[in-house]
DNA sequence: CAATTCCGTTCACCTGGGTTAATAAATCAG
DNA sequence: CTGATTTATTAACCCAGGTGAACGGAATTG
């Protein structure tokens, strides 16, 4: 919970009161590996923050399960299109590793928007960064080759490679599975 | 000026009194071919709705311009990243036709903001729409192959194709030059 | 422990885009 | 209108990723 308020700290102050409010409005959710924080054709209802554990985003493109992102502890993680309007989500959120959560409900946000002095900052300020890592995500699809884009994911998530299946990062990576086979010896051997 | 209100309509109800201060924060802006509405390095002042006219987004790569988006008439046009929180912007739109715009500044927009009742909904309503066109964006480049890509934006711009120079498209697509002939000599075939 | 399923790698072959350069077509400026 | 510049196409060659399949090892299951 001190991990969850530190890290609202870092986008705006909280009162002592503001974060017994939050300590109130954040509660504990356990999901277990495989099972999912939001599902396609389902409505996102909570924005949840990840005190251990690891998730996958990922939409259906023809039967075929795209992983564009992963979400990691310290991190929010929510299908925010979903969230913000209440809509039906066309991407789903999955559980890669028993999970622990602290989440919050759509109506507990709008409560904390309210009454936390800097809550709609705080509230835009998310918002604000998650677009701008959506696009740092396409400026890096157009301009960067698999090889680099690998690598990248190397350094974003250092530790989560042994932890996850390769393909989930093939595809992340935006290749086949053998395709990341082959870009893998290339950089061993060099 | 009316069709940015209908544009406005669309999203939120306008009094008459509402009607009346955008026709007074929003002042017309021509730009001719080649000029930027901002420019990499500085920071994005204003949000535009596109009148008369065409542009791009752009950004660099290692001096490469990679053009990932267009704007037409009656669309707005903004850096948001930028913008909102009034930062240095990193990527850059120009403008490809002698172009009529609308500008509001950024300090009238909060002033609309204040002044419209349902304004702050309509502020989030487009971002949230910006915010899903770039997901939307995402996962086409995530799924679709470059010849899907290049039907699509014909079919979301069917006029501008003869507009505008051929290798903007192709850096839109995601490809370079002659794939895109090569493409474009395929489709011709079938 | 044995059997099965899952997963990562490798192979062979194919396809499509990148690159460079040449040429042709279109546009622009004087 | 003409010469110059810009832009689009084409060709030849290369290379990286896709595909389908086989293999071996790891993890799971009973």
């Amino acid at each position: 919970m001190e991990a969850l308020l530190n890290t609202i700290r870092h986008f705006i102050p909280l009162t002592e009161a503001d974060a017994a409010l939050i300590r109130q409005l954040f509660k504990v959710k356990q999901l277990s590996k495989g099972e999912y924080f939001v599902q396609e054709g389902y409505t996102c209802k909570q924005v949840g923050f990840i005190q251990q554990g690891l998730v996958r985003y990922f939409l259906n493109k023809d039967g075929q399960e795209l992983t564009y992102e992963f979400g990691k502890e310290g991190e929010f993680i929510c299908n925010y299109a979903s969230f913000l309007d209440q809509s039906v989500s066309d991407e789903s959120i999955q559980v890669l590793e028993d999970t622990s959560l602290l989440a919050i409900s759509f109506d507990d946000l709008q409560t904390f928007y309210k009454q936390v002095p800097a809550g709609d900052r705080f509230g835009r300020l998310i918002v604000e960064s998650i677009f701008v890592r959506a696009k740092k995500q396409l400026a890096s699809l157009y301009s960067e080759p698999p090889e680099v884009r690998y690598r990248q994911f190397l350094q974003l998530y250092p530790d989560i490679q042994q932890r996850i299946p390769q393909y989930y990062i093939s595809s992340y990576v935006g290749v086949k599975p053998p395709s990341l086979s082959r870009i893998r010896k290339r950089l061993a051997q060099s």
